[in-house]
DNA sequence: TATTGTGAACCGGTTCACAGCG
DNA sequence: CGCTGTGAACCGGTTCACAATA
């Protein structure tokens, strides 16, 4: 079993587009690829294909390509998503309502599990077909329900304090929507996804290639 | 005026970061603040904060730090934010509702203008204080409307026409919420938001440190 | 003295050329 | 012959040491 070490975070962003790509030639019944056709469609070039792939094994025929059920069960198997990941949801504003009623969640199985609020006047309140608890009982559920992932929907200046309590009860990874640079230990990961930080660098974008063109 | 050439994007990322600290500050007073500060509450270094403030300029006083009010003034300049953005959604699902909802936008001058969907069932529902339109009106109201920036919130296999509408209605940018990798124009800039592709890579390195872990 | 600003060294990720192999 | 797999070159971003200066 390959350790992996090293991989770049890019590399493993890439390998999602991959998967993506190779999920929808499956459903269209196409059976081989190249890593010339997933890059095309990634907007990378073919060498980080196959260097991106290189880091975890070899996985085509050479002269002819990739097999897309194969490679895909790979990516899958390198990915994690072979097993089932149970999801907590902390902070039921409206984003993270918007998140409970999401349906695409069951996609490699990520199960959402439960539904916590600092509030305790949301307690009980339906959410995505859970009810939400306060957070005094997060600790006995994360271990009850062995909740692994959190995404973290509260407000800016409340977060640190949330993320320390999802890490207190075992949470090993935070999808992370606040505006806000957490701290955890080395064992948690933080995947940042933050909606107005990127609507700034937009801006930036925006106005950068506009000068490019006046100029 | 400097043209910025060259800025890598990962600075813009944390000029962000530095933004959202300084404006922090400011609301609590703190009139002086150092590189060492801000790389401290950003998790990078302070050779990395005085790096990324060099490609736009000097704003500093040696030996005594950063004005917090000049610094925030020059990064919101930096980053576009000193005039208004109108923002359009494109899809009015559950996430582009919850978009609608989204109380935060009028920070900084964003201008949620309009809604589009493409069924037109939803054509005159109420959508965050507008109603939504049908993408039939989309060039004449972008143009109306002098619309900047859009925010796409359709299903992965419908993202790439709903952005060719968007190009060619004269957009300038794009958050994009959708599974997909979008071609589009060099002067239009895209900048994802994969609530999905996010799960996934945390699905990664979740695994990836429980391995590391066990070695 | 304290802290910024910056040219140079360093390093890691991307690019490349080509070897390996169906 | 075609396409993958990979060691080496390259390049850009980060790190660093130190010069500049309030």
């Amino acid at each position: 079993m390959p350790a992996t070490p090293g991989v770049p975070a890019a590399t493993v962003g890439r390998l999602v587009t991959y998967l993506r790509l190779l999920t929808a030639m499956e459903e269209r019944g196409v059976r081989t690829t190249s890593s010339d056709e997933l890059a095309g469609r990634s907007h990378v070039s073919a060498f980080q294909v196959r260097k991106d792939l290189a880091y975890f094994g070899r996985f085509g025929t050479r002269g002819a390509g990739y097999t897309v059920a194969t490679l895909r069960r790979e990516l899958r198997r390198i990915l994690g998503l072979t097993r089932p990941w149970n999801v907590a949801i902390m902070g039921m504003g409206r984003l993270g309502q918007a998140l409970a009623d999401y349906p695409n969640f069951d996609e490699y199985d990520f199960r959402l599990v439960a539904a916590f609020d600092a509030d305790p006047a949301k307690a009980g309140l339906p959410a995505g077909g859970l009810f939400v608890e306060g957070l005094e009982v997060l600790p006995a559920r994360a271990t009850e329900l062995t909740i692994d992932l959190a995404f973290l929907t509260v407000p800016g200046p409340a977060a640190q304090a949330a993320a320390d309590a999802l890490v207190a009860a075992g949470i090993r990874g935070i999808l992370n929507f606040a505006p806000a640079v957490l701290e955890v230990p080395p064992h948690v990961h933080v995947e940042p996804v933050d909606l107005m930080a990127g609507l700034k660098r937009l801006s930036y974008h925006v106005v950068a290639r506009a000068e490019d063109d006046a100029a």
